[in-house]
DNA sequence: CTGAAAGCGCTTACAG
DNA sequence: CTGAAAGCGCTTACAG
């Protein structure tokens, strides 16, 4: 590879002159300017950024984790965070953690120790003082999906439990009186807030939802399928059926199609997270939606506004809430 | 950050004998050892990796070039790379490119610039020649999904024409006679192989294909029922459609159901890839599992050993043929 | 406008 | 077993 000497001692000029044209820096005559860019193009220098970056020890990655790239709501998110980054020339490393307190750590650490000096965390495992903690060696850390004391102007996340009032506050206005709820067996909150807010507003109502009205289950497809077919076992009744999240809500979907259970008019189904393939289920499935690629925007630009030690833009929100979009997998009830 | 330097003061060393018990390297004294570790355990010394990268000129990241990392068919390639890469401790770079060239090449050359020493492309857009002149750049480039002349040993791709007649051979054996095709309109290669492989396997039955039974559009579940809609529509009658990819397959089968076209009774559909959803559909999808587990691994791997100018494992399988997966969209017809 | 020199945080011959 | 020194490819005061 040629490297800046290279080029200083081919023009005949000095490598702070090479440096200069290259950063288009500061009064370097036209005529030096010129010739130094021609020997530069001729032998194909291209600057190495890796050791740029060592020196001015700044700004040039930004980490990104996540539990798995291969569920699609993670994949949109790392997508969003992409997709800014790339716009103003900064690589994205992106990491899995598997839902694994020693993975994720190990996945931050590298990350840490590779110096991007931003980075943007799903993680829903380790713990707040764990994640103080890294906040103070990196300033550019970002949390989402995430609400830690102390670090709520780096965190960016969604208002769980207002989510599933919204759910249950359509099905009762539906009609709807006998309710189940398949949530998520993972032990983190958002299960837990969603939980709550489908009771809060069912109680709101003085509606029951007795505990064999509700079964976990891992948050995908098959998960979905076993957590209804257990209420059903179970001698549950429900006409309105909410699910963690649009993955559970199509396995339960599909499960109760195969048992000739039809959708909506027996049951009625609402997913939560809208993501892609809510829409190419059958019926289409009425979801909540979570604002995810706002949020992924929303997240990196505060990511790398603070590694920049910037004053962050005070009009980025951080707590989203997400929006009913009504499809085919509810009817009304009479 | 504390640095190499803070330590070998604090331990009243030189700072090649921090380096050394940094890596375990040789023949440091236990006691020595021991005192200085202590030490970096005191102040929390964290290697800086760029620094190390950058001198040594080695091998820390590796870079992954997909289209789109929304598209699940590429999240379960990256997640494979990503997966392979965490074990031995390698930081994955992923970029996208949006098969447009000036976005792959600029992707390209940021990898390049950043001197990772590996990297695995998926590229569909650029030229033989560009990869060509990228693979002098980088020994440990890699592609995956492309057979590029000159480049074989570098290259890990799919055996597209046969993937399709295997398709049409099994409709043909289940006694299907008329058959459509919907394509993707991309302009890439793979679309033209498919449907020669189904054009010769039909061929060497004596079926006809006519023009108006194939159909194009985007390679995505709107494509997919845009295409067979344009196929009815223009009065074609067929009962097995043979699709690009999953996505379209479902998409058409969505359609068709919606038109009260039953599936497969009426029409039987094979997909392509075998994406996760292809099982969560109804009817469940049959199709063609694209390996890409294994192609991605496969890849990652020839990638690092070239790299690091290693011999590579001859073992190591680059062509591969996708295998049919029998789900519930395709019946026997008499 | 231009150059000589120092330095970023590491590793690695080389010498002892 | 240990240290002094050079060097990786850049940038950036500093001086002129």
């Amino acid at each position: 590879m040629v490297t800046i000497k290279d080029i200083a001692k081919a023009a005949n000029v000095s490598q702070a002159t090479v440096s200069r044209v290259i950063n288009n820096g500061p009064k370097v005559g036209p005529v030096k300017r010129a010739h130094v860019q021609r020997i530069m193009d001729e032998l194909g220098y291209r600057p190495n950024l890796a050791a740029r970056a060592f020196v001015t020890n700044k700004f040039t990655s930004l980490g990104v984790l996540v539990p798995e790239i291969l569920d699609p709501f993670m994949a949109t998110f790392a997508h969003h965070i992409e997709k800014l980054c790339q716009s103003i020339g900064l690589q994205t490393f992106i990491t899995s953690g598997h839902n694994d307190v020693i993975k994720e750590k190990l996945a931050i650490e590298n990350l840490l120790d590779h110096r991007v000096s931003a980075m943007v965390l799903h993680s829903k495992v380790i713990s707040d003082e764990d994640l103080l903690k890294y906040s103070e060696l990196c300033p550019g850390l970002v949390l989402i999906n995430r609400l830690v004391p102390g670090l709520e102007d780096r965190c960016v996340w969604l208002d769980n439990r207002m989510g599933s009032e919204l759910v249950v506050e359509y099905l009762f206005s539906m009609g709807h009186r006998k309710f189940a709820y398949i949530n998520s067996d993972f032990d983190i909150d958002d299960p837990q807030l969603r939980l709550e807010g489908v009771k809060s507003c069912l109680t709101r109502h003085n509606v029951k939802l007795p505990d064999s009205a509700i079964a976990y289950a891992p948050p995908f497809h098959e998960g979905g399928a076993q957590a209804v077919e257990s209420l059903i076992a179970g001698g549950t009744k429900f006409t309105a059926l909410v699910t963690y999240n649009d993955a559970m809500a199509v396995g339960a979907m599909n499960f109760m199609l195969d048992q000739g259970i039809h959708i909506p008019r027996d049951v009625s189904v609402v997913g939560f997270d809208d993501v892609v393939y809510a829409r190419d289920a059958r019926p289409q499935l009425t979801t909540m939606r979570y604002p995810i690629s706002m949020m992924a925007q929303a997240a990196a630009s505060i990511a790398i506004q603070s590694a920049q030690q910037q004053t962050i833009d005070p009009t980025i929100q951080r707590k989203y809430t997400p929006s009913l979009i009504r499809r085919q997998s509810v009817i009304e009830r009479m």
